[in-house]
DNA sequence: TATGTAATTTAACAAGTATCTAATTAGAAG
DNA sequence: CTTCTAATTAGATACTTGTTAAATTACATA
């Protein structure tokens, strides 16, 4: 990563407005005017905000009508919170450790699949730990087609022979950034959104 | 942690300078003259800079002579990093995963110890991956009493019984924050400057 | 005591930023 | 077409910040 892409996404997290709206929004999404009344400002200011969060690649935003909802971007929150770590101490440690620490994901994620999912490919439960479940829906959602828009139906009827609680799991999809909704149709998020999630 | 602790770490990053400086650091440390003649800046920005990110936990410094050197506080930067995210979500997920965290930690700390340590309480083997190093390292020091001025020697004979290599030991007790030396003489760090590496 | 070196402080300036009000755009619905 | 609502843009203001040159402090040593 480039020294200035790390310095506008600690610029965009210096200022305790812009933190705000982020503890806000990890509620939920939230459009601007709502935004503008918990916090005490006028939705130009939120506005201003707004377009720092979006160039770091912290919210995302979806329309219905006129109104615009924002919405956390979960992956580079936690990835690039560590990502000025690596670049400080990039020429310093071992490269080992990064490769230890992508083959213990890697086993997590198989015994994660095994006991999680039946022979037939049945989600048993959904997992408590954030970084367990992460790896059950990266599963599903890798059954979908990359570019291919889908109606809300048949994503549930995706979901319903794996899991009787779709509703559940559509939410998480979307939540996770593994999908992306507009308009009731559905669609998977570019790859690189989701994937190594193992940096968590 | 405080939203205003959070929003001055942030802002301690938000500035190329500074963080170059904190990569020229994490080789060793350094002095201010030698800082600005790297960056091409002049001393006074060197002060101004150091200064933020003393502010913010960032960085140490050890005087000797009318020099003084600059080190990395590494236990801040990889604890404040992930603080933001932490900070966001907290109102969210379950805490649940935060107590299974620290449960898994308190095991690895368990086995870790076992596994490196022999009976008679010698170190069989420098762990090679950092958290159990951090474990390994963290076990020893916490032998030693707070608030007490070692010698150089001291801290060698300290160590020899546990493990034949007492001069990287003790290289790493400095690098990794858990002692403090002023002109030859070696002092504990405050505890919670290396409590909690689990958050790692 | 005088001299030299490293760091800090001060004052100044340019650039950047958070916020507001007022005007404007975009879209929805009567 | 008109009206309403939500968001953005533009312009203004006050505050903050990165940098420098020059003066000052702190310490060491000859």
């Amino acid at each position: 990563m480039q020294l200035d892409k790390i310095v506008s996404y600690h610029k965009a997290l210096a200022d305790p407005t812009r933190i705000k709206i982020l503890i806000i929004l990890a509620e939920g999404e939230r459009n601007g005017q709502v935004l503008a009344e918990k916090l005490h400002v006028t939705p130009a200011t939120i506005t201003h905000h707004a377009t720092k969060l979006r160039e770091a690649s912290l919210i995302n935003e979806r329309r219905d009508k006129n109104t615009i909802y924002f919405l956390l971007n979960d992956y580079f929150i936690h990835n690039n919170a560590t990502a000025i770590v690596e670049l400080i101490y990039r020429n310093v440690g071992n490269k080992k450790e990064v490769d230890a620490m992508e083959e213990t994901h890697k086993k997590l994620q198989e015994s994660v699949i095994n006991n999680f999912f039946t022979a037939e490919g049945k989600l048993k439960q959904i997992p408590a730990q954030l970084k367990k479940k992460l790896i059950v829906l990266e599963h599903l959602v890798s059954q979908l087609e990359e570019g291919r828009k889908y109606t809300e139906k048949e994503i549930n009827h995706f979901i319903k022979p794996v899991h009787e609680d779709f509703a559940t799991i559509r939410r998480e999809f979307i939540m996770h950034q593994f999908m992306y909704r507009e308009n009731e149709i559905y669609e998977l998020n570019p790859r690189e959104l989701w994937a190594r999630w193992e940096t968590l």
